[in-house]
DNA sequence: TTGTACGCGTTATCAA
DNA sequence: TTGATAACGCGTACAA
């Protein structure tokens, strides 16, 4: 063929169906007021036509797009290919679009993945502006990025995937990450360990701070009973990476080569601990006989390591699906308040630790 | 705020500079005759206002609409949750969306990524004719899979990942995959392994039966010395899995069970051989002295094996790329005849094998 | 080189 | 309940 066909539309359908052009566009939108015999009509029109709105025209109208961009905002981009391939590679940004998808598609929202870096967050907004979508779920980690204010100075509907860095008017998720972090500490001080480290995440992304500070402060809780050997609380030892599996085994190699008598490890998450479980083996030390270890995310990589990763969870998908709650109903109801929900972590326990 | 603002319209734009929309339009799209003084004045209100065009209403009159979807069409989904986890955790699709992102992104063309399953190609199909996007990046490994003849009886450009079933003329990129195995058996061969056995991806993909046929097809060669202990090339003992780590895994106990005495393993692929390795360590072979393994893919998945897994490398990435590529073309040239891209695999020697 | 005017395919407002 | 008709914001012949 040379030229496709072009589709029918949606006069076409009123002509074939003997009625006007605002019947057939009731029909398809489902009004109240159509004659059912009327109505039978024009959906055997449509089905006969094999007629499908199209889009541009209506959302022009409507300004509506029926879909929202995921943007993954990172602070760097050293080159095009290690940045995308991170990205898209790495289990948490996967866990996450699994979730926002599954939650949208029944409601005939599309999702459209927009990574970007500081460097181009102008064409990030650009985007935004142009009303290619209706919202954005948006995934920075970073605490002085400044995209989140930024589109939500667009005023376009927004959800954050955590607790915004200033005191900015926007719905988020998060993961109670302190909290997450004390299960850690419970467990391994429960399991018997006195001389504890971890590896923590970046400091300048909450995920890394708090899970650090929620590690120590568990620690320094004089709840817990006082057991011999556990360092006063600035005195854990702590390594930190950068959220992927080299960079938990650097930090373990460096943290062993410092403190070669911890028996009980922290990781901040599982990609690290991954990482950090091959360190701490190649070492010759076994695992969790003479060093436990425990992860944070319970994303597949735990179920990669060997022994399998004892491992705080977070629901990343659930997480993911109530963030696009959270947008859809921003959408519908553009004067709706903010609001934040946070979600409960859980520890899993396999054979780590 | 309460209501957003609205965007300027082109018509304010027009205003603002004291001139008429369409120059305004012409100053946009670059178009050649526009005197410097009043393209000038015009990017100059543009400015002022922060205006952007409409995606809308741009695509309606010029029927592009600078997006294309990346359909990821799987035979089955056993339940929704686990059938997008595994897509969007996959390092081989994390792979295929990087390399298209990045190519097309130069071109401000955008992804929308579309997961999929038999039971609602015809939503995928709806969501094509509604003219969402301008072509469709089809990853489709099933051979029985009617999508690909569906789209392309549609009309629209698209671009396949694998070579299709039946005679459709459609462009699409492959590695090849025959060869790759053959660079496996090759290589096994050439470390001194004589006892051969392979573990296959499902036979009705075309990325399954073509590298147990490459991997036979090898060893069938004449050209090949014959060597001792080399059974007859239908005698390769071969067990099936899904491309995933625990079919590897099952896949290689099966195999392991029923010829105790292999020296040598090709695996079908990184995911399947990281799971096979573990199988092999957990009966006390070691690798590679007692087996030797060699796996398909070189995806992320490669480098989290111990040891290192050696492996045959598909250029994912690019050909994610050389895809877009293909696609942008038959988008600007819709008459332009189908092709197809074969990438030739390479062999990384790491550690397995 | 610039402006006028029409059309793109819908939805929404009004009358009938 | 149905049908004209006016937007929606932009591109583009065609005319000036």
């Amino acid at each position: 063929m040379i030229s496709r066909p072009r589709q029918p539309t949606m006069d076409q359908v009123a002509a074939a169906a003997g009625v006007s052009r605002a019947t057939v566009s009731r029909v398809m939108n489902n009004a109240a007021s159509v004659a059912p015999a009327i109505r039978e009509a024009v959906q055997r029109a449509i089905a006969e036509t094999g007629y499908v709105p199209n889009v541009a025209a209506r959302s022009l109208v409507t300004r509506r797009s029926n879909s929202v961009a995921l943007v993954i905002s990172e602070p760097d981009r050293p080159d095009d290919h290690s940045f995308l391939n991170r990205i898209f590679t790495d289990p948490y940004f996967g866990r996450v679009t699994a979730g926002a998808t599954g939650d949208l598609r029944p409601h005939d929202v599309h999702l459209v993945v927009v990574p970007t870096d500081v460097a181009d967050h102008h064409q990030v907004v650009r985007y935004l502006r142009q009303g290619h979508v209706d919202g954005v779920l948006l995934i920075s980690s970073n605490e002085h990025d400044p995209l989140p204010a930024q589109v939500h100075a667009l005023g376009i509907p927004a959800v954050l995937s955590s607790r915004p860095a200033g005191p900015l008017p926007v719905s988020y998720v998060d993961v109670d990450q302190r909290r997450g972090a004390g299960l850690a500490a419970a467990h391994l001080l429960s399991r018997g360990c006195r001389r504890l480290a971890t590896i923590n995440g970046p400091l300048d992304i909450p995920a890394g701070s708090e899970r650090l500070e929620g590690f120590r402060a568990h620690l320094a809780d004089p709840a817990i009973p006082d057991v011999t050997g556990i360092p006063a609380v600035t005195g854990i030892p702590a390594a930190t990476g950068h959220f992927t599996r080299a960079g938990g085994e650097a930090a373990a190699h460096a943290l062993l080569d410092a403190h070669p008598s911890i028996d009980g490890l922290f990781v901040a998450s599982d990609l690290m601990a991954e990482g950090a479980l091959r360190a701490v083996q190649d070492r010759g030390r076994r695992v969790p006989q003479d060093i436990a270890v425990v992860g944070f995310d319970d994303s597949s990589a735990a179920l990669e390591c060997r022994p399998l990763l004892t491992t705080v969870r977070q629901p990343v998908e659930e997480m993911a699906a109530e963030m696009a709650e959270l947008l859809l109903a921003h959408i519908a109801t553009p004067t709706r308040s903010p609001r934040s929900v946070i979600f409960q972590p859980t520890l899993v326990i396999r054979q780590s630790a």
